[in-house]
DNA sequence: TGTGGACCCTACCCCCATGGGAGGGTCAAG
DNA sequence: CTTGACCCTCCCATGGGGGTAGGGTCCACA
């Protein structure tokens, strides 16, 4: 653990920059921040000597990263792979393109289980007449009565 | 809140079961049977003299209710809403077709955020050469580079 | 020099729906 | 009377966050 002590202003004439500037900078919230540094992330933060995070270019490009792949519905770990094949120079475009077209199985899935309810769901909101009647075809589904 | 407390094998014979049969008639987890009672989905459950809880056949209605719509996607709140309205016979058709549309809603946004996604990522893939090279346009995406 | 406000720290609790497990009581069959 | 399958309550974990409390720190301005 590289743990530079550094006054504040000292900090930032070496190009350290704090949590609130990294937040600015890469559009990732403080508590979030925090949090990927505490699930192994982020590595190699320093402090200030009154314990003070400090950032570097580095971090805000990985931050940076970590939104745009929380933005394409990467989970924690699938991003925790990302960033170290990102981070190895030494990687092949086939372990990266696995991971996505993993992750594009992962999402298809998905939508079409969304898309089965929607399907189920329009079917009998059409066979609903949505007036002051108390009988439901909806309700009737859910209580396990086959509509007609 | 009607409390009965029985002997086991007397309730038996009353016609309740325990959460075990209750578990097995109706599809739904002991933990999640439990859950339900605490958040108020299913009241008046009885009690043995030991404190085994003693559901009723309505009680199986109300679990299978539950988990038909749980499969359908709603959320606890939603349910909760659609159970007092099936347990309602004055209710109107409206107003649970109301809530059937709503949740279409949700689905569809949600179903429409998935599908950006993989769009996004399958033209990623369809870019990447997924060979031995460390070259790929998809970490080049995700660090912020603007692929080609 | 002091003070106020904006910032930072840790440590806790909340959401949702669900599963797991510890530690202990109860039932019924053999 | 033992054994094993049940049941009970209570606490903790998940993922990807949000909120808040109670405290320390930095800096600019009076």
């Amino acid at each position: 653990m590289k743990r530079v002590l550094l006054q504040h202003a000292e900090a930032f004439e070496n190009g350290f920059i704090d949590i609130g500037l990294a937040t600015k900078a890469s559009g990732v919230s403080v508590k979030m921040i925090r949090h990927y540094e505490e699930i192994g992330l982020l590595k190699n933060v320093a402090r200030t000597a009154a314990n003070y995070r400090l950032y570097t270019e580095q971090h805000v490009h990985t931050l940076r990263f970590i939104k745009r792949a929380r933005t394409l519905g990467f989970s924690m770990e699938e991003i925790r792979e990302l960033l170290s094949l990102w981070q190895d120079r030494r990687r092949s475009s086939a372990s990266v393109k696995k991971i996505a077209a993993r992750h594009i199985d992962e999402l298809q899935t998905k939508i079409s289980e969304l898309q089965s309810m929607t399907n189920t769901l329009k079917e009998l909101v059409r066979c609903c007449a949505g007036d002051s009647r108390p009988n439901c075809p909806i309700l009737d589904d859910l209580a396990g009565r086959k509509a007609a």
